[in-house]
DNA sequence: CTTGACTCCGTACTAAGGTACGTAGTGCAG
DNA sequence: CTGCACTACGTACCTTAGTACGGAGTCAAG
């Protein structure tokens, strides 16, 4: 069974563009295979599809290619002291957990907003925006620096 | 007590920069307020404040402004026909879903990988993709064009 | 009534993340 | 052994989301 992929390939598994993987690779996401002596063609490992079927997942929960690429270079060394890995994972774990929260207060946003739809009965927040200032405690803007003060 | 601001007491409210702001009104995701007779200056609502706000939290999740705009523009108007509104909202809700999904794999790997660290004892999964590999259950890549189909 | 910080507006520039393009090489099917 | 699809590589171009800039107007404090 073959398990490596021309480049074409990989991108159809990975749906990609045989461009983004090139560019991928250029920005150092993905290791370029070597090309079997004397320049033909060079094949990739299914782990490369699935690194990058990670980097776009990634993508669309708001991580940059940057730290993205940080995320995949954390690893448990055994041999070594992981204690910086274990910062960094740390810390990246809680711009996670950041996340979540506030894709959670959009879904109840969204949740409160479709029930309030058909709703025949009285309805309140009928926006998103609503919603969440209602969630959040009607949040007063500090306010700090009301006119033209010279702040900074 | 002064509710309304000028745009760089907005902006740093906000968190963000007056041309952020500038930027925003031309997009169309906040309204530009009219200024007053014959040109002073604006005066923004701290809703708008909140609205900002919002975007730049949307953004951190993975939302375009396109997408953000959508979002925001989602309301439940009692008296018409909002069945559109509530596919609208319930696709949105499906993102949002989705990205909590990889939100939570994501954690669970960082998880995994933060537990094996310092673990002395015996340690599999020292990467992100081999906690994700494993947890999702060894997924085999369909790999359908293997070398040189012309599929499409 | 001037001065310094701020605003208005348009246009230009930047960075990230691709996407497209042209030329040359490769490789299997017929 | 030749054609056609696919690959390699470099460079150019595009979109999104701002950021910077320059000149003119505004406003409150001194």
């Amino acid at each position: 069974m073959m398990t490596e992929l021309t480049i074409g390939s990989a991108a159809k598994n990975a749906g990609v563009g045989v461009e983004t993987i090139r560019f991928y690779e250029r920005k150092g996401l993905i290791e370029q295979p070597l090309k079997p002596r004397h320049g033909g063609y060079r094949s990739y490992p299914i782990e490369t599809v699935r690194r990058i079927r990670f980097v776009r997942q990634a993508q669309e929960i708001g991580f940059s290619l940057r730290e993205i690429e940080e995320l995949l270079s954390l690893r448990a060394d055994p041999s070594a002291d992981c204690s910086e890995v274990r910062e960094r994972a740390a810390a990246k774990l809680e711009e996670v957990d950041q996340k979540m929260a506030q894709l959670g207060r959009i879904r109840s946003a969204l949740d409160e907003l479709i029930a309030a739809c058909p709703g025949r009965g009285a309805l309140r927040r009928c926006s998103i925006m609503e919603s969440l200032v209602a969630a959040t405690g009607e949040t007063r803007v500090p306010a700090k620096a009301d006119h033209q003060e010279s702040a900074r």
